[in-house]
DNA sequence: GGTCGGCTCAGGGTTGGCCCTGAGCGGCAT
DNA sequence: ATGCCGCTCAGGGCCAACCCTGAGCCGACC
């Protein structure tokens, strides 16, 4: 047992987190433990834990929070959420914000020990009711959005251009729209394609949709 | 081993189905195969099995018409998928048809019983770098629906060619994808859009988005 | 056996998307 | 004033999209 999977433990109980590690402790490297988000960020950016072990509900925030704080500071590693809660919305976000498993805990502890083994090879793990959640979430998501960073490259003619080629314009009609010839469409076009590096249409559609710029 | 884990194999060529059998067959109860669609139905429902190994790729249909027609015939069971592909569309299409796991046929024989054992009890699995796909596809999906009122007017063929057109595949991409001329690939697109009195497929893009078919 | 529908392909055509080059015009800054 | 930049347009070229017609193959149905 020499290369154990280093894990750190972050729940807003301590009689869980003590739990958990008198539970799994002779499986698993446990070498960390915190209580909220601050923390949490704290000792998985120094301790570079192989696995974290995540309540979904802390105070300070909740268990994506802690993933965007991890991410953010650019330190990589593997979220497996640890939950009382079986509430869809609960498994979804966490999901989303990056976890790649999710268990309640009344999950055993031999199992635990295989989850958290699994995360750390890479691979997905849920509980057998929640893997249902997941993936029949597939059944109606829409999702995030920001800022608009590359957007800036654009002129402001050229987002106006791009704008409508996205939405599926033909030439024609956008140069009737904007009351411009069709040549000087395709000029436009062919600088939006080239400043994002797309090479048609179809890309800029998702590339707009992906930006909820649509 | 008396309770072993009762499994059918679905593949189109006879020597995977083989290989797969005598790589499982010590570990799990394989009480059928068959090699299309239409036999699949047939023996998963009257077998009844744990878990079904699934090709992705099958003649008369695929993967997801597999599940869609077990569903519909009332029978409920496990579908593990097992292809050569892992194109993330691939993936997403036969988790969105309701399989509970994706591996790829580079999977270990000792790692595919596993998953197999996995699935029966309602666990999720997936390879290592699928769980990603799936994962990330939260990050920027829109799924499922229920029935199809007008899809009906498209052969099977025309509808598979119908979602590729859709998600923006170029004719000739889209045929040395289906092994096919791009003549041909124009000629159901030109049916497709007919059929659906389309012009063009920016608008049958918004049509399948709308119907959630992509 | 004949018919019909689905899948496959071909020839030959028009239109539109996309690129490159080149160029005139007006504002704005060095 | 000279030059950069954004907006406008044109010519000319390539290729993809889309259409119509016609045709061979095969399986299903009558």
């Amino acid at each position: 047992m020499t290369d154990q999977v280093r894990v750190v433990l972050v729940d807003d109980h301590a009689l869980v987190r003590s739990g958990v590690r008198s539970e799994i402790g002779h499986a698993v490297d446990v070498v960390g433990e915190a209580d909220d988000v601050e923390g949490a960020v704290e000792v998985i950016t120094t301790q570079l834990p192989d696995v974290v072990l995540l309540d979904v509900h802390l105070p300070g925030g909740n268990g994506p929070a802690v993933i965007d704080g991890v991410r953010k500071a650019g330190v990589e590693t593997c979220f497996l959420a640890l939950s009382v809660s079986d509430a869809a919305e609960d498994v979804i976000a966490v999901i989303r914000a990056g976890a790649r498993g999710y268990v309640t805990k009344a999950i055993a502890s031999a199992d635990l020990i295989a989850a958290i083994g699994r995360v750390a090879s890479g691979d997905a793990v849920f509980s057998p009711r929640l893997a249902g959640f997941v993936l029949d979430a597939f059944a109606g998501e829409i999702p995030t959005s920001d800022v608009d960073p590359e957007l800036d490259l654009l002129t402001a003619r050229e987002q106006e251009v791009m704008r409508l080629l996205a939405r599926g314009y033909a030439y024609k009609e956008l140069a009737s729209r904007l009351t411009i010839s069709v040549k000087t469409v395709e000029t436009h076009a062919s600088s939006v394609l080239r400043k994002l590096q797309l090479s048609n249409r179809h890309q800029l559609t998702r590339w707009a949709t992906d930006r909820r710029l649509i």
